[in-house]
DNA sequence: CGAATCTTTCAATAAAAAATGAAGGATTGG
DNA sequence: CCAATCCTTCATTTTTTATTGAAAGATTCG
């Protein structure tokens, strides 16, 4: 057999119905966090998976690239949504679905809304100072909505946390 | 003058520091919600305006065309974000920031996430029936996956509507 | 009603994002 | 240490998404 890397593309094997479906789910649900379809198949795959999976064989069910694989797991590992498992005698990686599917939302939460929110709130400040220089007759309108905003996201800021311990449980 | 449809691009007219920085961080916060970038240009610029503003001069401010202008505004008003005023004896369509910006969340809770878990839901009773034809003993492992899942969106269902309605406030 | 003005639509183009696979790096077994 | 295997990286290609602007539709004014 021909080392992987230099292998022509595997034949992508029929999948069974059931491992259709839960790809078609996860495809939906990680295009929320902005995720690639080619995450979505990886997960869906190994959610529904009996064992644990090498990436030749992700590779094979799915018909995917070798690069699209690579760092589709390398994406799923940095979120904890999969990891490895120890196999004794075994050279290849394999993977598995980590349970906690609480991980997609509370690592979206951290890595792309929380910041955004900071930056937001670093902004307002110096919209705030630059709002100063506007005449006072046209300042109101626009100042208000901005105080508005300041309110929105520290509620914002108040929940999330509270939101992520509730996904945890 | 020349028609609207006719002229050629006007030239994007020098923004302010303050409409800048608000349309960077519109452009950073709808992109979240996959929105292109020409909404979050329209939206920023609304937000710090003084007054409303027309379709034409949203384009001349961002030097944004035509259609990107009309569009973007249909996907605003539609999600409640901006509204039209009326002005006596003035014919274009006058545009401002809606205050409320938790329509953002609000709608896209509605419109993306809600509808993506009922879908999800339809398909784990599916995956549930067709599970019963896997082995007794492979059974297991995606079988309390499910579960979780299951229980997992159960909770996030709950909780939606209290976010929601925590958000409107 | 008819001309002028304003808005929407959509086929074409441009820009952005994802997928591909060859090259090279890392690891392991002999 | 060498060779085989496995994994990652990244320049290129493909696919998807956003933008453009001309054409046509809708509205208003005289």
């Amino acid at each position: 057999m021909p080392a992987l890397a230099e292998a022509s593309r595997p034949k992508p094997s029929s999948l069974s119905d059931l491992e259709v479906e839960s790809i078609e789910m996860f495809i939906n649900f990680l295009r929320l966090l902005g995720w690639p379809k080619s995450v979505g198949e990886i997960y869906g795959l190994l959610f529904v998976s009996v064992g644990p999976l090498a990436m030749d064989e992700i590779m094979a069910r799915t018909g995917m690239s070798l690069g699209a694989a690579s760092q589709g797991l390398k994406l799923l590992r940095e979120f904890g949504a999969v990891r490895t498992v120890y196999l004794p005698g075994v050279r290849k990686d394999h993977y598995v679905a980590s349970g906690e599917l609480s991980r997609f939302a509370t690592s979206y939460i951290e890595e792309e809304l929380l910041p955004r929110m900071r930056t937001a709130q670093e902004r307002i400040q110096r919209m705030e100072k630059m709002m100063q220089s506007l005449p006072e007759s046209g300042r109101q309108i626009p100042a208000e909505r901005l105080d508005r905003l300041k309110y929105w996201l520290g509620k914002g800021q108040k929940v999330v946390p509270w939101l992520v311990k509730f996904l945890k449980l």
